[in-house]
DNA sequence: GACATTGTTGCATCATTTGCAACACAGTTG
DNA sequence: CAACTGTGTTGCAAATGATGCAACAATGTC
């Protein structure tokens, strides 16, 4: 049953790559003509794919309804959960987990660190992309589109002298956070406060991101800045268990 | 091939329908329980599934990549394009069809009555939702969250004496078109011009909406009712083909 | 109008999938 | 704690389903 399946499965993934003919789709997986057409019709029945006038086929409707419903199953915190509490057993510190839900950057789970400062953080609260480590862990990894959409309502507030104030400086910013593959706030929220995200990237795209926080007169930043080996591992299983 | 390829099919869509594990899905495809499960993780190294930590499986990202590819493909000018044509040449109007990309409504593409007067309208100009068919249309056969979505940055603009006006009076029309099947738009955008529109309904939903566009002197609403028969079956086959 | 190319179906062969049995592992119960 | 129940997992021989072929249909091309 594997075969089959497999080999349907690298079917749609060549008609996804761009529509194709049957020949074509025959000579590239060295099958018989006739072999491919029964497949393609097979796969047009179940609404994978589907004819067009001119003969190619190309992606069918039932993939988009299915993958809607693949999406609303992602379930970010539940995937997160256990994972977030282990590294906060690793670090100590309060950890955050965001997530990108329809252009805004959402906290969705947090661990307090419960000999620390209780920082004020609530789940659900959304997060100001460009003044924040998770914000821009994120931002860091979306596309120039998705990146407006996330910005569209950005007032660029100065909340401490530290905040990024304009898009030049912020993108500057976040191509450095590509190259690296995490970000820092450093007091650009908060003055007193310091923090390391990193993005949760799954095949689909950056999915939300996983910060640790301190106060700075706590520890300093380059203290934080060792931790994020763990981090990267923490966000790496997280989008394994999502995908 | 067929048989593999359309019980995975079927296999995946029970999945789709809520998380399941091996013994369930075997029960109900009358399966040995090693045969499902060495199809789950056949789907499973496609990323068409996922298992669960609790041992049932949901929808894989793969998934949700491909159909993000599928959707940007779908092509609703080209499939109807024909479809327009040959419409136009039972009713003679001018014919519009209308898109619902992202939230807001545009038309795609019109076929001009020669004979007739040119009307102000041109592709790729946003349609006024709550003042025009398609866009009722459109509206019509949107959920909740959708229609506040597309009607966010409604005016409310009288247009003309027969504009609607409100939420709540564009929320009774809407009912009625869901009942009818077609929408009316009669004299509330321009004084001297009727249109009845269709929404062209695919699997995923509502993608856009056709419509025939009339001088109120020239031909009144009833005469373009009418047309309602064919302007229903033209939709069916545009819809047929992105499908 | 003949030719070339691709689409489409029936059929016998062949390969893949299937169910079974057996083992592994976890959670449960007496 | 030990036996048990339910499920996950793998090797193997039987059986079902997929494959290529050939032949025909349909379409486009020279």
């Amino acid at each position: 049953m594997s075969q089959s399946v497999l080999r349907a499965a690298r079917i749609i993934d060549a008609i996804a790559d761009e529509p194709r003919t049957v020949m074509e789709l025959a000579a590239t997986f060295d099958l018989h003509r006739s072999t491919m057409f029964r497949e393609l019709r097979a796969l047009e029945s179940v609404g994978y794919v589907h004819r067009r006038k001119d003969g190619r086929y190309r992606l069918g409707l039932h993939l988009v309804s299915l993958a809607r419903r693949a999406f609303d199953d992602l379930d970010l915190p539940g995937a997160a959960r256990d994972h977030l509490r282990t590294l906060h057993g690793i670090v100590g510190n309060t950890v955050h987990l965001a997530a990108l839900v329809e252009d805004i950057i959402v906290y969705v789970d947090k661990v307090e660190d419960p000999s620390g400062v209780r920082m004020y953080s609530s789940i659900g609260k959304a997060v100001v992309p460009y003044a924040s480590g998770v914000g821009k862990a994120i931002l860091a990894g979306l596309d120039v589109g998705a990146r407006d959409a996330v910005l569209a309502g950005a007032t660029w507030v100065k909340f401490t002298e530290n905040t990024i104030s304009s898009r030049a400086e912020l993108d500057r910013q976040l191509d450095l956070v590509t190259q690296q593959g995490w970000a820092a706030d450093d007091r650009e929220f908060e003055d007193f406060i310091n923090c390391i995200a990193v993005p949760i990237v799954t095949p689909l795209g950056v999915v939300g991101a996983l910060s640790i926080t301190a106060i700075r007169m706590v520890q300093d930043l380059d203290t934080l800045k060792t931790r994020i080996p763990a981090m990267l591992q923490t966000a790496t299983l997280i989008a394994r268990e999502l995908g």
